[in-house]
DNA sequence: TCTCTCAATTACTCCGACATATTACACGGC
DNA sequence: GCCGTGTAATATGTCGGAGTAATTGAGAGA
């Protein structure tokens, strides 16, 4: 009885002081398995149909009550990866039933290599996406909005997308724009794919020199918006995601 | 102790033959749990900020075990409605924080009378992608793909979207076209949100006449796509789009 | 040989109690 | 008046047992 697995139980599932701590992965008993089973379903460690091991004998191998077990299968079932049946046991759902763009379940995507296949869907969808939330900014912005964008943009300058300090600012300058748009569930989907997609570039560049300077392209945004041109807005946000995405695939080797 | 609370607990929360039964939200008893506290908190009952009671006397108000709660809380928990700290209770999050795109979510929205304005938001996200998901169809639909979409076409045209057959025949359409743009994300996406807004639609119509026939908007739909002809399929699309919003709108007397 | 029925098995579901850890809040010292 | 400390309240983690539902496989009938 002194197996002590490693991986949970205590030791660091990642309890440090990250950058974006916040609501880590494994502050709760529960969250930490539910991360393991999370990350390890979506890197494709188990087939779609594939039965987990039942309660009492997960619970048995990893040392943790069956409730903390259920309560994180509990979460899976929100998002959509699994179901349990009684008998049958707890079977993964075929990939159409996952909840994609659940900030969890991209975090879990993300968390071992991606798949690149899945990466290019979603350039794809904020391709579609952002631009027209540009458009409706340059249509609904007001004074308070464009003065956020400002502060965030000169905060960029200053500080460069090579400190976190400057990539917090990147992020303010986004969110502003799509609170601009006045429409919360463009804000939600942005968001949620935003931070997966950002925060895995953000760490794999580390050192590496961007390959271009970001700012005028932002200036540009920023200007369109504050012009009111909804189609050079637009125009203008297309440019900063195809940057994004070379960003992204030159990270990734692809 | 003979409470008998009536909306839980044993006689049905939707346990009955519905159609789209499948997973609904009371089949087990912290999925009804988790029901009744996102449909009261997604339909304003609860200010963000507010505690909800605490584990002991919520169970004991409802008379179900401290077991069962906690589960229906970590299913809140895992879609971002609230937040649970040791002395502080748990508490209801700023709307910001919560994961407007999911199904679950989506369905506690419509399930009480849906805010408009957030209806309106869906219904922009809806106008910008879906035009796109037709285009990419447009350009990557294959031979099975369109025999698929024109078998739902026909169906269409036999039953009438006034029959429960008729408008899975429109599903059907739809998520050929969905399926056809090769891209996960944007599936599950649209998936979500056309759920979500179709079932209400369709359950406030009831006997009401549909204001328009539809078959030549999605004929055209159609035609564009065989044809391959990007940009007359997003503005065929985007009509249909606008058709849906109209009926809505309507439906909801706004 | 095939199909249908039924019972046993199995795994999830729900329960209530206990021990622990965390933190908000108030109290007292500085 | 401010700040550090202590306590009480509350969530978290754990455990074992009773209940229930679904699958499986055997047996009976066609």
């Amino acid at each position: 009885m002194v197996k002590e697995n490693p991986s949970l139980h205590g030791d660091e599932t990642e309890k440090g002081g990250n950058g974006r701590a916040a609501r880590g992965p494994g502050r709760r008993l529960h969250g930490a398995i539910a991360h393991k089973l999370g990350t390890a379903i979506l890197s494709g460690q188990y087939q779609p149909g594939d039965t987990l091991s039942g309660e009492v004998a997960f619970a048995e191998e990893l040392e943790v009550s069956r409730s903390a077990y259920r309560e994180a299968i509990q979460v899976l079932t929100a998002k959509g990866l699994v179901e349990s049946r009684p008998k049958a046991g707890t079977r993964v759902l075929p990939r159409n039933r996952w909840n994609l763009l659940d900030p969890d379940v991209l975090a879990w995507a993300f968390a071992g290599e991606p798949d690149i296949q899945f990466v290019r869907d979603l350039f794809e969808l904020r391709a579609i996406v952002e631009p027209a939330a540009a458009r409706l900014a340059a249509q609904r912005r007001d004074k308070d909005d464009l003065r956020i964008m400002k502060d965030a943009l000169a905060a960029m300058r200053r500080h460069t997308l090579a400190t976190e300090a400057g990539r917090a600012a990147d992020r303010d300058f986004h969110n502003a724009i799509l609170n601009a748009t006045r429409n919360d569930a463009l804000l939600t989907l942005t968001a949620s794919i935003g931070a997966a997609v950002n925060w895995t570039t953000q760490f794999k560049q580390r050192a590496r020199a961007l390959p271009r300077n970001p700012i005028p392209d932002h200036v540009r945004v920023y200007d369109a918006i504050a012009a009111g041109d909804p189609a050079a807005a637009a125009e203008a946000m297309g440019v900063l995601v195809d940057l994004a995405l070379e960003d992204t695939a030159s990270a990734m080797g692809g």
